[in-house]
DNA sequence: GGCGGAATCCGTGGCAGCACCCATCCCGGA
DNA sequence: TCCGGGATGGGTGCTGCCACGGATTCCGCC
C-alpha cells in the first residue's frame, strides 16, 4: 500500500544552531520533511511563496518579523498552510495571541523532541495541540480568572501600542518616542498608561521583559 | 591503529528541544559523545560531579545556576575539564566574562552546526576557539577602545550589585530592594548609579535587558 | 445613525529614578 | 603601613515616570 506523503515543513529561527537541532528531530521522522529554512519572518513568508508548504514551524522571537506577525500574514495568504508556533516561555497572554494569530498549535522550548513530533502530526490531523504543561498552566489561570469574574482572554495590544512598547523597551525616553512618532508626548504616556493598564503591569521594566516575550525586540 | 577515545561531553540547557537537537548534532560526530544532560546550572554541577567529563557545554542563559555562575565554579572544582559556553547574544562583554569564568570557549547559537563541533575540537585540542563573527567585533571593539585610550576589558560587576542588577531587572523599586536586602534605599540608589557607570548604561530597562542577556534573569 | 474603540491631546500632581556631591568602614594587596 | 576598592549611608535637586482626571476626531460595525 502507498504511505501518505510526507509533510513539508518551513522551519524558522533566527539561531542556526537551534534551527539544525530542530531540523535534524524533524527530519528523522518518515512523515515529515523539512524543506526551506529561515532565519527571521520576513525570510520566512518570503520562502512560503517560492515552496509548496504544509507546515510552518516558527519560532516566536526572530528579528525583522517576529514569528507572531509572520504567523498573522502567513495565515492571511494562504490559510491553508499549518502553523506552529515554538516559544521559550510559558505565557498563557502569548498562547491567546499565537491562536488569534492563526496557528493551529503553540509548543514551549522547554519541552521534549518527541512533543514537538507529535505537534507537528496533530496540527497536520487538524487537531489543535497543547503542550500539557501549558493545559494546566491555562486551565490555572482560566479557572482563577472566572473565580475572580473576570473577562478571560485578556486584552490585546493595539498595532500603535506595540510601537509604543517597543519603543519604550529600547529604552527611549517618552519625549524621544514622541519626536519618533511625531506626537505629542502626553499621547506617549496616555499610551503606556493604556498598556500598562491591559497587561497589568506597573513600570517599564516589566514592559521590557514583555517585549522580548513578545519578540518585539531582543535582549 | 587505536583511534583517541570519544570526548565525553555535558550538555546543559534549560530548554530541552534544544538540548535534544545539540545532542543530535554533538553525537552524530564520532569524536564527541554526549554523556550527560542537565537543564540548569546547579544540575550541570550535580552531574559533573558523578560523570567522568571532559567537556561542557553550558547555555549562559538558564535558570537557578546561569551557565557563566556553573562554569566559574566547575573550573574552580576540577580545572581539567574543558568548558564551552553557548550563547544566544554576540557581545563583547559577555565574551570577556565568559573567558574570566575559566571557559575555553564561546559559542554562538546564531552559528551553524558545523561551527560548534568545530568548537569543541578546538577547545579539547587546548586551542582557544573564538567565533569568526565574533573576532571581527571583538576586534572592531577593541581597536575603538584603544583609539580613545580607554581601559579595554571592561568593567565585571561585584557579587552585590551582581544582586541588585538581578532585583532592578525584577521590577522592584529601591525602596523594595532596600527592605529585601535590609539596607538604605540610598545606598540601593548609590549601587544603581555605580552599576550604571560601569555597564555605561542609563536607565533600568537597559539593566533589564542586560540581566536577561546574562542569564540572571527570565524574561 | 448611534455606539464603541482607537488615536490623538491637555492639566495636575506625587513620587521615583537618576546625577552629583559628600562621608565612613572594612579588607586585602602592594 | 598605606592605599584602593567595595559596601555602606547621606544631602540636594532635576527630570521623567506614572496616576488621575478630562477632551476631540475618526472609523468601522450593528
Amino acid at each position: 500500500m502507498t504511505r501518505p506523503p510526507s509533510t513539508r515543513i518551513l522551519l524558522a529561527d533566527d539561531h542556526a544552531l537551534v534551527r539544525r537541532g530542530v531540523r535534524l528531530i524533524l527530519d528523522s521522522e518518515p512523515d515529515l520533511t523539512v524543506v526551506a529554512e529561515a532565519g527571521d519572518g520576513a525570510e520566512a513568508l518570503a520562502l512560503a511563496r517560492v515552496h509548496a508548504i504544509d507546515l510552518a514551524v516558527l519560532d516566536v522571537a526572530m528579528p525583522r518579523l517576529t514569528g507572531l506577525q509572520a504567523a498573522r500574514e502567513l495565515s492571511r495568504r494562504s490559510p491553508a498552510t499549518r502553523i506552529l508556533l515554538l516559544s521559550m516561555y510559558d505565557n498563557d497572554q502569548y498562547f491567546f495571541e499565537a491562536l488569534r494569530a492563526g496557528a493551529s498549535g503553540y509548543v514551549l522550548k522547554s519541552v521534549a523532541d518527541r512533543d514537538l513530533v507529535e505537534a507537528c502530526r496533530a496540527v497536520m490531523r487538524e487537531e489543535p495541540f497543547i503542550y500539557p504543561e501549558a493545559l494546566t498552566a491555562l486551565m490555572r489561570e482560566y479557572l482563577q480568572r472566572v473565580a475572580r469574574g473576570e473577562r478571560l482572554p485578556g486584552s490585546i495590544l493595539s498595532a500603535r501600542e506595540e510601537e509604543v512598547v517597543k519603543l519604550i523597551a529600547e529604552g527611549r525616553s517618552s519625549q524621544e518616542i514622541a519626536d519618533l512618532l511625531v506626537i505629542s508626548v502626553k499621547t506617549v504616556e496616555r499610551h503606556r498608561a493604556n498598556i500598562l493598564a491591559k497587561l497589568e503591569m506597573r513600570d517599564r521594566t516589566q514592559l521590557t521583559r514583555y517585549a522580548i516575550r513578545a519578540g518585539l525586540i531582543e535582549p
